[in-house]
RNA sequence: CGGGGUGUAGCGCAGUCUGGUUAGCGCGCCUGCCUUGGGCGCAGGAGGCCGCCAGUUCGAAUCUGGCCACCCCGACCA
C-alpha cells in the first residue's frame, strides 16, 4: 500500500478528549475517528488491525471446531421476554420501535437468537456437541463510554455457544475454548491471566475472564504466587487471623451529630474506618437481613445472595432501613437488631468496633461481636482488597487492573430450560441442553496491544496485529537512483506476499521518521541518497535502536526472512 | 443518574472576568520559490452561524436564562 494512495491523517498533537494512551495513540496515529460518544469511524489503518485481531480470533474459533455464523443485530422483544431478560439487562439495551410499532434490541448478546435456533433444528444427541460463533458488531447502551474503544456503545465482538448433552461434553467445549483464547492472547501478542470471575447478567456458574494487566483496565484482579487468580467481585478472601482480646471494655454510647458516613465518624472518634463497622440493611426475597462488613470493606452483593440462597437481593429503601433500625441512613448498628444478621467473617475477627446505634446522631463504641450482638452466620461477604488474604494458601493478595479482553461461561441449562431447548437421547428421553457461551472483544483485542506496547514516539505494534510488517520510508524521491530502489523493493517485497506500507509522499525526512515511529511498524526499512551511498537500505526494528545496512541485492530476501522470523 | 469541566478555523489554544472598529496565534491546508537523514526556510493566500435558542443593550464570543454536545470523577457494567 502506497501511503499516498491510502488515507493515513496523522496528529502532531494529542486530542484533548483522549487521555489514556491507546485511545491517544490510536487517534493520532490515524487509526480511527471518534464520531459521537462511544461510536467510531475505523480508518484504513486501524481497520486493517482490527481484520488481523478478528482473524486470529476467527482461524482459532474454527481450529477449535466452532461453526461461523452471522445472527442479526435487531432482534424480536419477544425472545428477551422468554429469557428473562428483558428486565434484567434493563437500560442496557438498545431498542428500536419499528413502523408497525413492534420492539426490536440491537443486540447486545445473541444467547437468546442461537438458543431459538438451536430448539427448532437440533434435535438429537447424534448432532451434538455443537458450537456455533460469529464476530459480530454489538450494541450497549453504556451509562458512560470511556477509554476510546475499550468501553464504548457499539463494538465488534466474537460470541460463540455451545450446545452440550451433559456437563463432561460442556466440560471439553468449555476447554477448547480456554485454550483457543490463550493462543489468541499470545498470537496477538497480549501479555494476559486468567482469572475467575463474577458471571453478571449473563448467568451461569463456573467462568473465566482474560484479562491484560493494564493501568488503565476498569477491573481489579486478585492475584497470588501460588497462581489463585480471581477478578475481586469474585475472588474468595481467607480468613483473617481474630485479634486477641485484651480486656475488653464496656459498651457506651457517643454522640455524634450529623455524621452519617465511615469517613465522618472515624475521623471524630478517632479510629481508623477498619474498626467501624457497617451495618447495611438489604432486602433479601422480600425479607430485610442487615449486613456487616468493616467500614474501609465494600460488600460483595453477590457473596451475600449466594450466602442467602435469594432470587432477588436490593439495598432496603431509607424507609424499610428506618422501619427495621428506628433510626435514619448512616446510624444502622446491628445491636438490638431483630432481623437476620450475617457477619462478615473480617467483622466476627475484631476484638472490638464501633456501628451505629440504631438512634439518630449516636454511634456505639467498644462493641464486641458475639458479645453485644448476635449473629445468624458469619461468611465472607466483603469484596476482596488490598490486605485481603488469598483463599487458597492464605498469603496476601496482589491486586492489579486489567482490561478484560474475553469472558467464558458455562451457562448450564440457564437458556435451554427457559426456552425450551431439547434432545433425545439414545433412549429416546428427552433432555435438556446444557450450554457454554464465550465472548471475545475484538476492539479490545487491539487498544489492549497498544496499550501495553508502546513508547514516547508512538505505538510500537506486534507482529501478529501489525497493520503492515514493513514500511518503506523513501527519502530524496526526486532522485532517480532512490526512486528506483524504493520502487523495486515495494515490488519485490510485495510480491513475496509481504505486507508493506510505502511512505511515498515527497515530504521532509524529520516528518517522515516520526509518522514511520508514530504508526509503529514492526519494521521500518530506509532508502535515500545515504543509504545508497553506505551500500544499500538502511534496516531498523521499531523496538530497537539499532539498524543496519542491507544491499539492494539482497535487500528483500533479508527482509522477508526478518518478517518471518 | 450525582459531582466537576469544556465548547472560538481541520487540530491545539488565546481572547470572555472588565461588552466597543475588520475575532487572534501556532500547526495543518492552497500557490510560488527553496530544501531533503528526525516535525526545514521565505513570500503570498484560503478557511469562522465564537455549540444552539432566546433575552439585556445603541452595540454581545464576552452579560443573563434555557437547551445541546463532549470530557473527567463517582455510581453502574458480558
Amino acid at each position: 500500500m502506497r501511503w499516498s494512495q491510502t488515507f493515513i491523517p496523522t496528529l502532531k498533537e494529542d486530542p484533548t478528549d483522549a487521555d489514556i494512551t491507546s485511545h491517544r495513540l490510536m487517534m493520532r496515529a490515524g487509526l480511527m475517528r471518534k464520531v459521537t460518544s462511544g461510536a467510531y469511524t475505523y480508518l484504513p489503518l486501524g481497520l486493517l488491525a482490527l481484520r488481523k485481531a478478528e482473524q486470529i480470533v476467527r482461524e482459532e474459533m474454527n481450529r477449535a471446531g466452532a461453526i461461523e455464523i452471522l445472527m442479526p443485530s435487531l432482534q424480536p422483544e419477544e425472545l428477551w421476554a422468554e429469557s428473562g431478560r428483558l428486565t434484567s439487562f434493563g437500560p442496557d439495551l438498545v431498542k428500536h420501535v419499528d413502523r408497525h410499532g413492534k420492539t426490536l434490541i440491537f443486540g447486545p448478546t445473541h444467547e437468546e437468537v442461537v438458543t431459538d435456533l438451536v430448539r427448532n433444528h437440533i434435535n438429537s444427541y447424534k448432532q451434538l456437541p455443537i458450537n456455533f460463533y460469529q464476530i459480530q458488531t454489538k450494541f450497549r447502551d453504556e451509562v458512560r463510554p470511556r477509554f476510546g474503544v475499550l468501553r464504548s456503545k457499539e463494538f465488534l465482538m466474537k460470541d460463540a455457544y455451545s450446545f452440550n448433552r451433559d456437563e463432561a461434553s460442556l466440560e471439553e467445549s468449555y476447554r477448547a475454548m480456554y485454550d483457543a483464547y490463550s493462543r489468541i492472547c499470545e498470537r496477538a501478542g497480549l501479555p494476559y491471566v486468567v482469572v475467575e470471575a463474577d458471571s453478571g447478567a449473563i448467568g451461569g456458574s463456573v467462568n473465566h475472564e482474560f484479562m491484560v494487566p493494564c493501568e488503565v483496565g476498569e477491573a481489579l484482579i486478585a492475584l497470588c504466587s501460588c497462581g489463585y487468580a480471581a477478578n475481586t467481585e469474585r475472588a474468595a478472601t481467607g480468613p483473617l487471623p481474630a485479634e486477641s482480646a485484651s480486656a475488653p471494655r464496656a459498651l457506651s454510647t457517643v454522640d455524634t451529630p450529623g455524621m452519617a458516613t465511615i469517613k465522618d465518624v472515624s475521623a471524630f472518634l478517632k479510629i481508623t474506618p477498619s474498626r467501624l463497622i457497617k451495618t447495611l440493611i438489604y432486602v433479601a426475597d422480600g425479607k430485610p437481613v442487615a449486613a456487616l462488613v468493616r467500614g474501609d470493606h465494600d460488600l460483595n452483593e453477590s457473596k451475600l445472595r449466594v450466602h442467602l440462597s435469594a432470587d432477588t437481593l436490593e439495598l432496603a429503601s431509607p424507609a424499610v432501613i428506618s422501619e427495621a433500625t428506628g433510626a435514619p441512613v448512616g446510624f444502622a448498628g446491628p445491636v438490638g437488631l431483630d432481623i437476620p444478621i450475617v457477619v462478615d467473617r473480617a467483622v466476627a475477627a475484631l476484638a472490638w468496633g464501633a456501628t451505629g446505634a440504631n438512634k439518630a446522631d449516636a454511634h456505639l463504641v467498644n462493641v464486641v461481636p458475639g458479645r453485644d450482638f448476635t449473629f445468624t452466620a458469619s461468611a465472607d461477604i466483603h469484596v476482596a482488597t488490598e490486605g485481603d488474604l488469598c483463599p487458597s494458601c492464605g498469603k496476601p493478595f496482589e491486586i492489579r487492573r486489567g482490561i478484560e479482553m474475553g469472558h467464558i461461561f458455562k451457562l448450564g441449562a440457564k437458556y435451554s430450560k427457559a426456552m425450551g431447548a431439547k434432545f433425545l437421547d439414545e433412549n429416546g428421553k428427552e433432555q435438556t441442553l446444557i450450554m457454554g457461551c464465550y465472548g471475545i472483544g475484538i476492539n479490545r483485542i487491539v487498544a489492549a496491544m497498544i496499550e501495553t506496547s508502546f513508547d514516547d514516539k508512538g505505538i510500537i505494534w506486534k507482529a501478529g496485529l501489525a497493520p503492515f510488517q514493513v514500511e518503506i520510508v523513501a527519502l530524496d524521491l526526486k532522485d532517480p537512483d532512490v526512486k528506483a530502489a524504493a520502487e523495486d523493493l515495494y515490488k519485490a517485497l510485495t510480491e513475496k506476499g509481504i505486507e508493506v506500507l510505502f511512505d511515498d509522499r515527497d515530504l521532509s525526512p524529520g516528518i517522515k521518521f516520526n509518522d514511520a515511529d508514530l504508526i509503529g511498524m514492526p519494521l521500518r526499512v530506509t532508502v535515500g541518497k545515504r543509504s545508497l551511498k553506505a551500500g544499500g537500505v538502511e534496516v531498523k526494528a521499531r523496538n530497537s535502536a539499532d539498524s543496519k545496512v542491507v544491499p539492494l541485492a539482497s535487500a528483500a530476501a533479508e527482509i522477508a526472512q526478518a518478517v518471518v522470523s
